[in-house]
This record gives structure tokens, C-alpha cells and sequence, in this order.
DNA sequence: TTGAAAGCGCTACCAA
DNA sequence: TTGGTAGCGCTTTCAA
């Protein structure tokens, strides 16, 4: 059995109460002693039993909120999931967790939940919502309350938010480039379609990627064309061009609508010289890239998204540890048709 | 608050004593209060506190063990990383957990360590060795005497052993055989370097790429060459195909002597025209990443392969919960220059 | 078959 | 500035 507080009393001659006040400075106590106490502990190699903790911590009820929105899509549900993952772990810890999912892309109804999140008692917030004016303003309030507010998905880069965990889109875009690059050796013609123009992540995606191809002199960019995140219109447009350059070698997609575009090139008959690059690992995506309509998916490693956010606000709060970065950036995944199972 | 046995015990009208014995089935408990108890627990929806039982574990002393070979080798550092992050994990729950490294593939000093942590009273064990006679025949033993044993990063199939937490190197040589594909839309010649003759994992990983890319027409495969794990020896092996193909389009190499292969590519002038697939994302592919002398680095996740084994003990010993597979196939990550940096 | 009580390690509170 | 004590939820022992 390890060392605990108790020992540590006995050896200097004082009670358990002093000990835990003096290695945790919560003063009242004599320098002299608290001297004394410190050393032993450093000398046995004391470390707290966080068992304990967690018992006396379980009494006090930390409470820590979560808020996604768009929890009906695919991607939002694995980050979801990741989320419940945390909250299940930190009960261990003794805090409770409350997970509040929002349909669709409405500020109004995350600023909601965040007001009932506060009124039931939460310390922190995890927040997954677009970049909106009340939604900043909002967090920026939480901070001056002292609510540390973590952003994860999506960014809110201007808030006082203690940090943010998610993809580096333009870095993604980058990876995209790099491997477009790969694909075409000898160069070709890349047509780029992005989802919503005011969508900070999509246009990062899209940034990256023209950044990086740019200076390829063989590679020739079509100009962007938005897709509204839409099948259908990503469809026409990919239709478009691709009767329109009978060279087309790739299309690439920042958002959804990339059931549109593989459905474009197999009725142009164009499909193995036509290359599809898109985003996310969801079902659909994963057959599109078993039956070779997409050559490669970039995937956002959505379960760690929701998990980490948690235990960010459990390690500031009650450790005191704030995140070592700002922008903590989750690991860019490359799928084929090889590596898109079911590992765990 | 969550409602707890002392709660029950009080509707129930018995001491939570019994209420416990009546949840856990521990018997000495009239069947019909044991009934009662269970009908009341269930409505209530009682789940026992996980702190309150790991304060009590604690006290029982469980042990795990892990052993690592080849501790040296970037790779297993990773791997010993998760398998110290699982144990720090482990330790909030009340277990003791120790972590061996074994220098070398050297089966004899990895029974010793068995034999210290078994006298240690390990409840349980997880083992990074290779996959030897010996090491199989004291696994069923461990297994006789009720030890589970879990392997990790290398598997010893032939084994009583609970389960097996790797990459799956089939596999991963059929997602290098996809990224030849993408990468040679034109066809071309390729060259498969192993490392050992007799190293399933290495073996595996050239069945994968060449059951792959044989229907491929196109493509064209040179017969695979071992090179020993050593750089020198791929050195030697790629020069001379260099030589002998000035069409050569491709190396994959699926052990150590990536350096080898990267330096005779750049000595006879070749980079860009000949790409380089490898395995694992250590510092000195990452750094070939970058230079561009590596194309696609395929890694397995070392953290998470350290993690897992020790988890798993953990739920089966005393959760009785035993793994959902035998093989638990690690995710197979692909790697190039822009996704190989320090995400989290 | 059941109950009562001890004890795990820690923190918080109150009294001195 | 200190010590003493209660109590978190659970399991286990001992006694009834």
C-alpha cells in the first residue's frame, strides 16, 4: 500500500487535517510545520490517493454541461459518443456530467441549454456550435463568472473560451493537397468544391488545400464553386465540369454533397480517372470508398473531439492544470477503402 | 445524488449487508428478500458507486502486470507510454500495476520477468513478445492456473492467451498496397523489401500488398527481397534494383532499413520519380516525411496498443467481463508529411 | 440467514 | 494555528 496522509501526520507529529492543509496550501497553518511536512511527503514519495479525493469530491457534486449542436448528423453522433465516454469516466471521479444535444444549427437553442446548464449547476461547459456573435458573447459572460467554456468541432475563435479541440482544418486541406499531389505524378486538372462560403472550417479546408497545390505548376485549380452542402447542387456542378473538361482527373469536396459528385462522374462514365477526395468517416462515405467511388477520406477523430473537452474542464477545475495549448488539434485521419473498418 | 445500497437497504427494510450480498449474489440470503432487494434496486435504477467499490479494491491489493520487448525501439516506447497512462489510469480504481521492458527479442529474459511478476501476486498479465515455443507453452500454463495473459503489439496466436491487441498486418499491407494503386494510376514496377523471413507481422505485411496489387495488371511486381532489418543490407538491395530498372516506380519496405532505401533512391538521383512507402511514425520517418524521401508512412497506434491490454485485464478480472474479440485489431494509420506532426 | 460495525483515504467542519 | 471528528459508498468480517 502506498503512502497516505495519515503516515505522513504520524512522522511529524500533527494531525491528518494539518498534513492536508499544508500540501495543499490552503494556509492556516505554521510555515515552519507546513516546511516540515512538505519534506517528508517529498521524501516518501506521497502521492494522494485519488480514490480518496474522488469520495470527499463525489459529496461536493462537481458538475460539468456539454452542448452539440447538429446531433443529428453522423459525425455529431460519434462526437456525442466520445462525450458520453468522458462523462461515464469522470463519474468514477466523482463529478456529474450533462450532455444536452441540439438539432440542427440553432444559436437561440444552444444559448438555451447553456442557460439551463447554468441554472442546474454547472462549473464548466463543453460547446459545440457554430461561430456566432450571441454565442461569443455568451461565453465571453461565462468566462468573467469564472465558467471556463471549452469549444470542441467547431471553433468560436474570438471568445474567451479556455481552448478549443478539433480538426486544423486548413492543415487538413494541406493533407488533402498532399495527397492529390500523390495521386496525380504528372499533373492534371483539380476542380475544388467547397460547402458553405462563410463556413470558417470548409473555407480553412479550402485554403489549405489551394495554398499548398498553388505553387504546382502542373496541377491546374479550377476556380471554387460552393455546394451549399447539397447533393444536388453538387451533382450539377460536378456535371457540369465534368462535361465541360473531358481531362477532369479530380474533384475534391470539402463538405457534404459528395454523394452528389460520385453520382456525377459514374453517370459521365468517368469514374477511375475521375479521383474524389471528401470528408468524414460515416456510413455512406465508407461505402462510397468500398466500391472505389471515393479514393480517399479525410477523417476527424470525432470520438476523441467529444472526450477530450471533459477532461479538460475536470483537469483545469479541479487541478487546477489549464490546457497547455490554446488550440488543441486533433489527428487528421486518411481513409481508403483498406483502412475503413471497424477497428477499435 | 445517486441512490445508493443504504437506501435500498432501508426500503427494503434490511442492513446494506444484505442488500449487497442480495445485488452481487453472493448467497446467504433468504431468496425472497434477495428478490425484493433486486426488484427495488432495478426500479430505482441503482448502479453501485464505482468510487465507493474502488476504495474497498484498493484495499485487496489487485495486480497487474505488462512486459515489453524490445523496449528500445521508438515503437515500444510508445507502447510502454499507453501501457503507463493505463496504469496511472488503473491506479484511480485501486490496482497496482507494474511495467517491465525487456531490452531485445529475447524470450528467456521475458519468462524471468513473468516468473518475478507472478511472485509479485500479479492477477493478470500482458505480454509484448515475440511469438516463441516457450513463451506459448507458459501462457497456456498462466491460463491453467487461472492468469489471464492478453498480448499486445505481437501476437502469439498459437496461445491460450484472453486476446490479442495489434495492428492487423495484413491488412495494413493492403492499405499500402491501395496507396501504391493511387499513387501509379499509369502502372509500374515495384519493389518489396521484408524485413525477416520468419517475422509473421513482417510476413503478413507482404502478403497483404502482394495478394492486393497481384490483379492488377499494370502494375508489375518484382520478386520481394529481405533486407534484415537493416539499412545497410536495403541499401545494397534498392541500389541495385535502381540500377538494374530505371523504370522502377515504387519501394515498399515493411520493416527498419527505410534509411537505406531513402539514401540509394537519393544517391542515384531518383527522388520524385520513385516513391518510398515505410512503416511506423518515428522521428526518423518523420523526418523523411517531411524531405519528401518517404511518400506514405503506414503506423500502427503504439499508445492505444499499451493502453488497451491492461484495460481489458482490468474488465475481465473484475467485471467478469471478458473482450468482445479475440483479435482487437489497432487502427491502421496512414501517414505523409502534413499529417504527421504533434496533433493530440 | 441477517445485522452491526469497521475501515479504505481523503477533505471539511467545528471547536479549541 | 491546530486537532478531532464526521462522513463519502462500498465490502467484509464477526457476531447473533
Amino acid at each position: 500500500m502506498a503512502v497516505t496522509s495519515q503516515q505522513i501526520a504520524e512522522l511529524a507529529g500533527v494531525s491528518r487535517g494539518t498534513v492536508d492543509r499544508a500540501l495543499h496550501n490552503r494556509g492556516r497553518v505554521n510555515p515552519e510545520v507546513a516546511d516540515r511536512i512538505r519534506k517528508i511527503a517529498e521524501e516518501l514519495g506521497y502521492r494522494p490517493n485519488s480514490i480518496g479525493q474522488a469520495l470527499v469530491r463525489a459529496r461536493q457534486g462537481l458538475r460539468l454541461g456539454a452542448i452539440l449542436q447538429s446531433a443529428e448528423t453522423p459525425t455529431m453522433q460519434d462526437v456525442a459518443a466520445g462525450a458520453r465516454q468522458a462523462a461515464e469516466e469522470l463519474r468514477v471521479s466523482g463529478l456529474e456530467v450533462d450532455i444536452r444535444e441540439v438539432q440542427g444549427r440553432d444559436t437561440a437553442k444552444v444559448l438555451r441549454q447553456i442557460d439551463e446548464l447554468m441554472e442546474w449547476g454547472a462549473a464548466g461547459l463543453a460547446v459545440a456550435s457554430n461561430n456566432t456573435p450571441d454565442l461569443v458573447r455568451r461565453i465571453d459572460r461565462l468566462h468573467e463568472q469564472g465558467v471556463p467554456v471549452v469549444t470542441f468541432n467547431t471553433d468560436a475563435p474570438d471568445s474567451r473560451r479556455l481552448c478549443f479541440v478539433g480538426m486544423d482544418s486548413y492543415r487538413a486541406g494541406q493533407t488533402a493537397a498532399g495527397l492529390v499531389r500523390q495521386m496525380l505524378p504528372g499533373g492534371g486538372l483539380v476542380l475544388p468544391i467547397a460547402g458553405h462560403v462563410n463556413n470558417g472550417a470548409h473555407y480553412s479546408r479550402l485554403q489549405g488545400f489551394l495554398d499548398t497545390l498553388k505553387g504546382e505548376g502542373d496541377i491546374q485549380l479550377l476556380p471554387f464553386q460552393p455546394c451549399f452542402d447539397r447533393d444536388d447542387y453538387a451533382h450539377e456542378i460536378a456535371q457540369h465540369t465534368l462535361r465541360e473538361y473531358p481531362s477532369l482527373a479530380c474533384v475534391y469536396i470539402t463538405s457534404n454533397g459528395q454523394r452528389g459528385v460520385c453520382r456525377a462522374v459514374e453517370d459521365e462514365r468517368r469514374k477511375g480517372r475521375v479521383r474524389v477526395v471528401a470528408y468524414d468517416l460515416n456510413a455512406p462515405n465508407r461505402r462510397l470508398l468500398q466500391s472505389g467511388d471515393l479514393s480517399f477520406v479525410l477523417d476527424q477523430v470525432a470520438l476523441e473531439q467529444g472526450r477530450q473537452p471533459l477532461q479538460i474542464l475536470y483537469n483545469y477545475l479541479l487541478n487546477g492544470k489549464a490546457p497547455e495549448k490554446e488550440l488543441l488539434y486533433t489527428d487528421i485521419l486518411i481513409r481508403t477503402k483498406y483502412n475503413s473498418g471497424d477497428e477499435i
